[in-house]
DNA sequence: CTGAAAGCGCTTACAG
DNA sequence: CTGAAAGCGCTTACAG
């Protein structure tokens, strides 16, 4: 495999020469460069990037930690996102999904050593204590991408949960609700990093508004969990939310591939959306606007930029005027949330 | 930061030790191991890749190459897929999007002296004769996922669109469809690899069964590629459908995303589904259930899967029995494909 | 089972 | 502007 020294005897000129040409740094004639360019050209040479990493200090790697798929709707398009920006840098991007207690144990305490990336992106991970003095401790920069709270992150992009839940509730009220609910998605049983954030806010947002307790219902999360498919912790949420005396009459639903489902598992037992129940969902993916569901839009591959170019600021060693950023959701008015009655 | 040596040094072995007690590897003593296991877990050390790397000439690191997008429907499943098998084998999946031809051209120049990764997964993408040959002459493996022809890889992954549009036509021949047409994906106007495969399949498949070139339509997606944007080329196709003479009374759709949203633009303009006009997709993907489309079912996470496994093998130096696997569509009856007339 | 030593392929002060 | 040299942090024959 032909390497840096290869084009130097080549180009006929020094190893230090090669690199500085080759990487565009420290002052090299125009001539020489060109020539190097054009002989590593021929050679088909690239820099090892090993090598380089190990020699520099710098690994030109980023890595993107997720608790879930990839190829959920917010994962890719965050990563998607996230890759535009630092591939434009020049930083791979990595990522690595963590599922379990376990498996984010080990990521901790691993991670005071790790040489193994300039920095990181985390996504939707509800740190404890010990975790945040741990990225504090870090030497390389960490972004929060969905971070509901900002403790140990370099710099954070979220979306405000607590207008958003209030522009739901205001909706709601708006249409003549009395009786609101929410509906968590199903928990992960093996891991407890579902943010109850959502959730607290609309009711935060139903009681300053004027509900009382008694108007209130919470569909958890914990109660669908256990359940083995997605499909029958649908069935398990719409058996809930049917059986329920003083049924409300809206809910919100903290994902609109939730809310989908379980408008589809209501409609089939004859649950009539929205007459008898409104639905607002959460997201605005693809699914909604076929589905017709009133939600709230929020962008994630906007949240993966942001988080990206915070990034890159950061492992520059620059700093960040707005290391935390804050993103409005929007309400997008569908067919699922009408007058009730 | 601390490194091996730290270790060697606080636990009064050499570095050779220590290398071995941590990657398992080589004759290491029970007791010893363990000591070592417990100092490194106590000073958080974690090897650098990137000097590993370096001595041992395996970067641990495959490269996923797309032409598109990581959040699409196929590529970000088909990329969990690849993940799970590749982080259990203990490599990294580093994803690369190459969007044009000159990206493309660049990547492919500099493959072969490329020492960045121990193989690749290359998606969907169409080669020429000299690609064909660079990856001949590659030193490390590269896996074709959804690869429309074989050449120069070590390994593909594929559904069997011949057969897949067989069972298309013949569902539509058996609901008495006599004129057919088949309707292309608009094509990326600044890249050639959009595969003319499945359309030439359905003609073939459609021929072999008795239809004439009179029956046939074809909607190429080179007179809506050149629309600004996916809305663009979906209405630009639903008028060329509306105003086609002799009017085709079903068509197959290159995709389940462009049949839908190809669906509600016929509709909106009066045109009945599947009434007027039968639609049959391909992918049945989270959209197609709800907008019940007829499609060709295919599964892009097992195919990323299946190619990682082909990968790590390859990457262990051993042959495969099956470098080439073909996997069937099976076709999901929908409401979207009824009786003609 | 364990260690000393060479070497992987670069980058980066340091000198000139 | 260019080069010689040290060194980044590991792995892996080679010896014992």
């Amino acid at each position: 495999m032909t390497s840096l020294k290869d084009v130097a005897a080549a180009a006929g000129v020094s190893e230090s020469t090669v690199s500085r040409a080759l990487r565009g740094t420290g002052r090299v004639s125009a001539a020489t460069r060109a020539r190097v360019q054009e002989v590593a050209d021929r050679l088909h040479f690239t820099l090892s990037r090993s090598a380089s990493s190990l020699a520099s200090g710098k690994t030109m790697r980023v890595t993107m930690v997720f608790t879930d798929s990839l190829n959920t709707w917010f994962n890719s398009a965050a990563m998607q996102g996230a890759y535009e920006v630092l591939a434009d840098a020049g930083y791979d991007l990595v990522p690595l999904i963590v599922r379990t207690q376990a498996d984010l144990r080990r990521f901790f305490d691993q991670l005071p050593g790790n040489r193994n990336a300039d920095g990181m992106i985390v996504v939707s991970i509800m740190l404890d204590q010990k975790q945040v003095g741990i990225l504090e401790d870090l030497t390389i920069p960490s972004v929060g991408l969905d971070a509901r709270a900002i403790g140990g992150y370099s710099a954070t992009v979220r979306v405000d949960d607590m207008n958003a839940m209030r522009q739901a509730v205001q909706l709601l009220n708006s249409l003549g609700h009395r009786r609101i609910g929410f509906v968590e998605m199903p928990d992960n049983p093996d891991f407890q990093f579902s943010a109850k954030l959502r959730s607290g806010a609309f009711f935060d947002a139903a009681r300053s508004m004027g509900y009382e307790e008694g108007d209130l219902s919470l569909f958890e999360g914990r109660d669908f969990g256990k359940f083995r498919s997605f499909q029958d912790a649908v069935s398990e949420a719409a058996n809930r939310i049917i059986s329920k005396r003083e049924r409300p009459t809206a809910v919100c639903v903290e994902t609109d591939d939730f809310a989908i489902a379980l408008m589809y598992a209501l409609r089939k037992v004859g649950l009539r959306v929205p007459e008898d129940l409104a639905i607002v969902g959460f997201d605005d993916n693809a699914l909604s606007s076929m589905a017709e569901l009133t939600t709230l839009h929020q962008d994630p591959q906007l949240m993966g930029r942001m988080s990206a170019e915070k990034l890159v600021t950061l492992m520059r060693g620059k700093t960040l005027s707005d290391p935390h950023s804050m993103l409005q959701a929007s309400l997008i008015l569908r067919a699922t949330a009408t007058r009730v009655g």
